[in-house]
RNA sequence: GGUCUCUUAGUAUAACGGUUAGUACAACGGGUUUUCAUCCCGUCAACGCGGGUUCGACUCCCGCAGAGAUCACCA
């Protein structure tokens, strides 16, 4: 496989929402799965739109996901800067090489002109295009001046690797702005100029521009460049409506995720697969699973709709997974900050055997807070959640008070104190009682607990230690 | 409005012109000594519409409808 060299090129104007790092992990699959480079290009021409700390955070996500990019920010590289603002005299070096092909030209006319020529092309129904109004004789260029290219008005077809062949006429070719007044190039030309320098071989960006792309055309032909390969990314959907999905909707940054106990190999395994599957039925892939089975061209080619409830699904079973296979330490190793603050006054040890009897539960880290509170805390004993429960509010308060009485005696009594040993305890009390499983189980449970639900009950008590639940039980049928 | 794109269950998707249209999430029901979850079993649910081509169309062609993108000195 000829090595790709494929780019994710974001503006430093905010957070990586869902919406979007989905065009960095496709770039980064086709490079890896070449053995070819990912570069991480920062386009921070637009001054007005630039936020502090943005790159900060397109890096720091990029890295809780293993994109790791092998040029760019950081780690540098042979094609440096990345950053598309100091890289303006190349910008200029080629506006002016263009411009001494007659295929460019410096403009002089103020925008309010401009403004007037398209406020009359509406208001006659036509179309409005800059070349119909280019000044004839241009003036020599010298900063502070817009360069615009000079196009020829003709038909392009091309080949999108996600869409298919595509053809458009002449009229949506333009004398697009190749630089702006301020000296900074446009999205336009500078991504065209960095692409062809640092030889990108895939041009993968969402489909908004696959309408820009005759006038991207027109440009890799004025410049003699080879096209490289274009692949439009299909927009993620809004969970309502049909708008792509965006920040107005509430998308939430991909850190936030992060820190509401999503795994990175969750969200990687989502997103990747969201309008994208190899043609077979797998649903859960590693990262290096993906980069072996992933392809182009079974991308889709319209819009995927995100539902953040398959996320969490996804996400569930590769905490099951990482426990299965990595073991209780590897999950437990991932889960630091998450757990109820309590948590801290116990041993690592400790908290690893809690989250082996509740890993199974949970779907998020962030569950450790609501979930394992009673390892951590005494419970608050509320009398109603016994008698009220469905199994026992058909007891009288002394049977209950009697059926916990029996149980307490039973499992002091027994030696040691491990889940096989109060499984066999357990077995023997619903004998010698003739209780049922739901009501003396149940009993012991919430008595142990007071929480909605819990891990099975031999385990809770393994885990909880003798003395803690005896102590428990017996403040519960003090109670009574 | 011009140009371009898209259209299989609620959602994500599978299907090289011939299948009872498959899978997963969700929903619903059931099973596993309590609960919640896992796991297992099951139920519901789809080819946007209309024409062609063909022995046969989700699949090819043409219209229509709906949805989206884009028409910036934003990217």
């Amino acid at each position: 496989m000829k090595k790709a060299i494929t780019r994710f090129a974001p503006s430093p104007t905010g957070y990586i929402h869902i919406g979007n790092v989905r065009s960095a992990i496709y770039p980064y699959l086709v490079a890896k799965q070449s053995n070819g480079k990912l570069i991480l290009r920062i386009e921070d021409t637009d001054r007005g739109r630039y936020v502090e700390g943005a790159t900060e955070l397109i890096e720091d996500t990029l890295k809780w996901l293993g994109l790791d990019w092998d040029e760019g920010p950081i780690v540098g590289g042979p094609n440096e800067p990345y950053f598309q603002s100091e890289r303006k005299d190349i910008y200029v070096k080629w506006a002016k090489k263009l411009i001494d092909a007659g295929r460019a030209y410096a403009d002089p006319t103020p925008e309010e002109k401009i403004d007037e020529y398209r406020r009359e092309c509406n208001e006659k129904k036509i179309p409005f295009l800059y070349r119909n109004f280019r000044p004839e004789n241009p003036p020599k260029w010298e900063p502070g001046m817009p360069i615009r290219l000079k196009t020829i008005p003709k038909s392009y077809d091309w080949h999108d690797e996600v869409m298919g062949d595509m053809h458009t006429g002449p009229e949506v070719l333009d004398d697009i702005i190749l630089i702006k007044k301020d000296g900074f190039p446009t999205y336009n030309f500078a991504h065209i100029v960095d692409d062809a320098e640092m030889d990108i071989t895939h041009v993968m960006r969402g489909v908004e521009y696959l309408s820009s792309t005759p006038n991207y055309l027109a440009l890799y032909e004025a410049l003699g460049l080879d096209r490289p390969l274009l692949v439009s990314l299909p927009h993620i959907l809004a969970p309502t409506g049909n708008k792509k999905l965006g920040k107005r909707d509430g998308a939430k940054s991909v850190t936030e995720y992060r820190d509401d106990g999503v795994l990175p190999e969750a969200m990687l395994n989502y997103l990747a697969c969201l309008g994208w599957n190899d043609g077979t039925e797998q649903e859960i892939y590693t990262k290096d699973e993906l980069i072996k089975c992933f392809s182009i061209d079974r991308i889709q080619n319209s819009g995927a709709r995100y539902d953040e409830t398959k996320l969490l699904w996804m996400n569930g079973q590769w905490i099951r997974r990482i426990f299965d296979e990595q073991g209780a330490r590897a999950l437990y190793d991932r889960t630091i900050g998450f757990w109820p603050e309590e948590a801290e006054n116990y041993s690592e040890d400790y908290r690893v055997k809690v989250l082996s009897i509740i890993y199974d539960r949970l779907k998020t880290l962030s569950d450790l807070k609501t979930m394992t509170n009673y390892f951590f805390t005494e419970p608050e004993i509320d009398i109603n959640a016994i008698v009220e429960n469905k199994f026992l509010k058909k007891m009288s308060e002394a049977e209950i008070e009697n059926l916990l009485k029996v149980a307490i005696k039973k499992l002091s009594s027994i030696k040691e104190w491990n889940e096989d040993e109060l499984q066999t305890a357990l077995n023997e009390l619903l004998t010698e009682t003739g209780k049922k499983p739901a009501e003396l189980f149940s009993l012991i449970r919430i008595s142990v607990s007071f929480a909605p639900f819990s891990p099975a009950l031999n385990l809770t008590l393994a885990v909880l230690g003798r003395e803690k639940s005896l102590a428990r039980l017996n403040a519960v049928a003090r109670s009574i």
